[in-house]
DNA sequence: CTATATTGTTACCCATGAGTAACTTAAACT
DNA sequence: AGTTTAAGTTACTCATGGGTAACAATATAG
């Protein structure tokens, strides 16, 4: 007799399943956030977005902000690799900024990133709001040390790096907060008036 | 026998002082609202900083939105007023946008602006969020004007102005999330890196 | 097949903070 | 003067919404 193979083998295991609904439950949230803002939203809301009710929900998350600190670690990571990624190369400092810049706007589309650029500082625990705000920090270096290496390799003109960094941040991610995938702005329109306003700025040459 | 002229003449009449009041209630509404954002300051909050009890406030005021309105108000009559004086001059497109630039950096210092900056699109009521979009966009608009005069005279290449303006208009917008007058980063230094990348790029010609 | 951990639910508590009613004090104009 | 209007106060109401306790169902393991 054949020996019956235990059914219903489980594709995912537990922790597995546990981290998906983790996902959804995040996506949930931030498309609430994005829609009405982090305060105008209750978990409520979430978790009726989630088809659940609100004390399930506690079953993944410690509470509010946590949530938010959640997709800011999601957000980070996800940046974190695109610098790494566009660091890992010999490139000029030029060429690794135009880099940067092409896969920003591309990770600026997604829901979990535009709730992290959006609400990044309403952090209410002092101690998260320490840990928020040094991680931005250490991205916006990264960034200023690609700018510092054009300088110095002579792809970049010799500017502030601070301040410039800083301004190509906002620009970049102020884009997170009007662009959309199906609105009437072509993606490689907008990345190529990006670029060619990093690269050229908008005077004239005759 | 001399006339006793009318002792305490008012040096301000009664509407006067009401405006007076009103302003400084948005001042300091503004600052409560840039220190720890819209939501996590209550009325009490403001009615201390101006040293009165809360229903006080009402009496200047509709309601909390209401200040967010009256502070939209200021923002963008003084915003308006810096686009009339630079598209008054017949500069070419370039210089008027140069010149806009230096006044908006000089604008977004005020703490009123950067509260209408920061809490602009959390407008509740219906009606006042429409209100206070078409104001936003006629604003943009007429950045993207000069943009279009420039391209046109021939001071400013061709580009995609619509584009253009919001990136402009973000970081520009970014800046008065971070700077600060008693900052270390000087304020020409600052117009001067902003010019620079908008005139030049940020690639070395060489 | 039963025991146990995992998900989920219903029904509550309770702090916060916007807005108001009713009353008091200060100012100003005959 | 004394009456009116402006300006401010104390003491509330009341909706909202974050968070929890206690119970119910479901799934996994032994």
């Amino acid at each position: 007799m054949i020996k019956k193979v235990k059914l219903s083998k489980p594709v995912l295991n537990r922790d597995e399943k546990r981290q998906l609904k983790l996902d959804a439950i995040l996506r949930h949230a931030a498309a609430a956030f994005m829609d009405k803002g982090y305060y105008k939203t209750s978990l409520d809301d979430i978790a009726r977005r989630h088809k659940v009710t609100k004390p399930t929900l506690y079953y993944y998350i410690k509470n509010k902000e946590d949530i938010l600190i959640k997709c800011e670690k999601v957000a980070s990571t996800r940046i974190k690799g695109l610098l790494d990624a566009v660091t890992a190369t010999d490139e000029s400092g030029f060429v690794q900024l135009q880099n940067f810049i092409e896969g920003y706007v591309e990770i600026v589309t997604d829901d979990i990133i535009r709730c992290h650029i959006r609400h990044r500082g309403q952090r209410e625990d002092p101690a998260a709001r320490e840990a928020s705000l040094k991680m931005h920090r250490e991205i916006e270096h990264r960034v200023r040390e690609i700018l510092g290496r054009g300088v110095k390799d002579g792809s970049i003109r010799d500017c502030n790096s601070t301040i410039i960094a800083i301004l190509l941040f906002d620009a970049l991610n102020g884009i997170s907060a009007w662009y959309r995938d199906e609105g009437d702005v072509n993606h490689e329109e907008l990345v190529a008036q990006v670029l060619l306003i990093v690269t050229e700025g908008v005077k004239n040459k005759p």
